[in-house]
DNA sequence: ATTCGCGCTTGAACGCGTTCAAGCGATGAC
DNA sequence: GTCATCGCTTGAACGCGTTCAAGCGCGAAT
């Protein structure tokens, strides 16, 4: 049912296919077509793709109509919703195509170093950077990504795939650093996925940012990454232990499920 | 019902007078009319408003058109548009009021108390009351409101005045506890604007909150709210002068100018 | 009384996202 | 060869948000 596999195959011949499964939780797949039965489908279907983030780049998304994009693409505007169902669908193709690429970029720029907050600030600089292509309509994407029916949204079952790259990622991030055999391994566990969030809030401040270059979010970055850092490393010490394990549970109930990992454990 | 076309008035702040048709002004600049010349002109606009919420109410937001609206308030499309320039700022009437009813409501409720935690425990759940007629479509609100080029965006100047009503609550919150004179005069003037923050981070939460009665955000109040008072308490001690000092910065460069509050101090 | 100006009002028309009944073409069965 | 199946393709049509040229009505000016 799902088609996010497919989706990020698409793009950039890479190898993270074989997600498909086909056992659907939920009966309502959005955003296309199921299995595709031939190799023209595929086709046509990445030519959509392409030609729709390609003319989203060029005008803007609200200014691309999908009759542009149908014929641009030379295809009727039928067999575009015949692949994506609807507009937003094709926005995935960005999120997807980002994910990867950030996940890339960020590991080789973090490589030399075993400092945590190096890493980390690493981790969301790179983002930025590589998100810096797409600013300029990020604020339509966004609108859709907040609509909580949307499969967009970085929180829903649709999205999981690319949020799990991203988790790991961050999880590479701590893995990697000298901080993280001192600290408590369950943290260790749970952090990845704050650090996560912490990507989100981010991705916020760089919506609404309006400085060239989004220099104020790279700045934000730049000051708040060490704080981080320093409130986590504070995190070791005994006299932290209650708000620590406060916090910890909170992380657990609230935060976790939220983002689709069972709070059963 | 009245306090529409109060609320409506609030932002007859200055200079954006005049037809929008006046200046190459930058951007667009309200939702609807300047000054209303005439009383009839004030109804028929208060008479449109009310249309749209309620219909809004029993069938969505999506589902209502504007021709619904104007059919059902008995004008024309045209004149519905004449006031509202868009469907998406006939919400700004949902948003007044709940901002005006949850501080009165909030304030009633929390005023037995002097306990700091409690207080704004009050102030929150006091939130989620008064928003739950409207948790059903607030998803589309959500949605609207994420757009950063959208006046109605908590974080628009557009919003200004609903937002300073919600941070002078949260002042209140805290200015009404024991906590207040125990803390650094500089927080004590910094705390309202993330504690609002801090409302937005749990209206996020709220919105994807799927469970009846919204029962898991209002146990993330209760959990988290002791934490936050927690973390708030500790920053009276001496080890933490730095950390404090460095956030208060953080929040002062990246913060406050973020949602209208210029840096320059 | 007539005219003028201007807020207010109208509804047809436009553009866009989306739907759907119908058609095409290759493959396999007989 | 004929026919049915089915994945893929088509484009006219629908509903909705939004626009706009045109009109209406009422007080002020003449």
């Amino acid at each position: 049912m799902d088609d996010l596999a497919a989706t990020n195959g698409t793009n950039t011949a890479n190898g993270t296919n074989g997600v498909d499964g086909g056992a659907g939780s939920p009966a309502e797949s959005r955003g296309s077509r199921a299995q595709p039965k031939t190799d023209k489908s595929e086709q046509t279907r990445a030519l959509i793709l392409e030609t729709a983030m390609r003319l989203f780049q060029e005008r803007g998304y609200e200014k691309t109509t999908m009759r542009a994009i149908a014929t641009e693409a030379g295809v009727s505007v039928g067999n575009a919703y015949y692949y994506f169902s609807a507009k937003e669908f094709l926005i995935q193709g960005f999120y997807d195509r980002m994910t990867y690429e950030h996940a890339a970029d960020a590991r080789n720029r973090m490589a030399h170093t075993r400092d945590f907050s190096e890493r980390l600030e690493i981790a969301l600089a790179s983002w930025l950077d590589t998100a810096a292509p797409y600013h300029e309509f990020s604020a339509q994407f966004f609108r859709t990504a907040a609509d909580p029916n949307s499969s967009l949204s970085p929180f829903s079952n649709e999205s999981h795939p690319a949020r799990a790259t991203a988790v790991e990622l961050f999880r590479e991030v701590l893995q990697g650093s000298e901080l993280a055999p001192k600290l408590d391994a369950e943290l260790v566990d749970l952090l990845p996925d704050v650090l996560w969030l912490y990507l989100m809030i981010v991705v916020l401040y760089w919506v609404f940012d309006r400085t060239p270059d989004t220099e104020r979010t790279r700045e934000f970055v730049r000051r708040s990454v060490p704080m981080a850092a320093r409130v986590i490393n504070l995190s070791r010490y005994r006299v932290f232990r209650p708000i620590v394990r406060d916090a910890k549970g909170l992380i657990q109930d609230f935060i976790l499920p939220t983002i689709g990992k069972t709070a059963v454990k």
